[in-house]
DNA sequence: ATATAATATAGACATTCATCTATATGTTGT
DNA sequence: ACAACATATAGATGAATGTCTATATTATAT
């Protein structure tokens, strides 16, 4: 697991705003300018905040004469679940165990599995 | 869907290193000195993440002696998934769509369902 | 009590970020 | 050509962030 690359998508997703675009996208297509209506902030906040959102593999931009129109990147849409999963799924060997033989916390002896 | 709060959660996670020791908790318990073990930064830099990640929600902490045990939090884990796919699904009525009669987005005559 | 060890807090610093205003670019219709 | 419109870029600014050093707090062992 990539971690650095993960942060740079999550931290894309870390705005209330931009986790609002991303929820607008989920129902389709949007032109920039009624994604820009449901919101207070200016119109270039909005382009970077798409930008951001670009930059990080989450939505797809697709030009249509003078009107842009946003999409959820679908490779996104289904890998961002599977990460989630395989970061908070209980692995018998992962980041903290790297071997089966090498179980449990050392300095404060504490076991890691069960309790 | 509460979009501040989930940002919070969200900018919590957005960075590298705070994924990686999400990722190490998984696996259970460990305490702040085995965590430290596996970062090149200093003691106060972990403690510092380790209380936004308290703060976010994300992480439990449990004092026993001198050691600090820190667990995901169970809530978060059930949570934190239901939020991803609530988020990305799409659904029949969404955040731009808040009536079934307002379907499509207005300036641009682009039909956000199909195509 | 006193030294040692684990963790937390305070404060500083450089970097990143969300936002704005002003302006540029590109497209459409007259 | 030109006016109007949709979007992007540039640059500025204040706030938040990750990291550090220095120090405080709390617990254990002699």
């Amino acid at each position: 697991m990539n971690y650095t690359d993960y942060a740079m998508v999550i931290k894309a997703m870390g705005d209330a705003s931009r986790l609002e675009i991303i929820d607008m996208l989920s129902c389709g297509k949007m032109c920039a300018c009624d994604i820009l209506d449901h919101f207070d902030f200016t119109q270039p906040t909005l382009s970077h905040h798409m930008k951001v959102l670009q930059t990080a593999g989450i939505v797809d931009a697709q030009k249509d004469g003078k009107w842009q129109h946003y999409s959820l990147n679908s490779k996104f849409i289904t890998s961002f679940p599977e990460f989630t999963h395989q970061l908070l799924q209980v692995e018998e060997i992962c980041v903290c165990h790297p071997t089966v033989e090498d179980k449990g916390c050392n300095k404060c002896n504490l076991e890691t599995t069960g309790d």
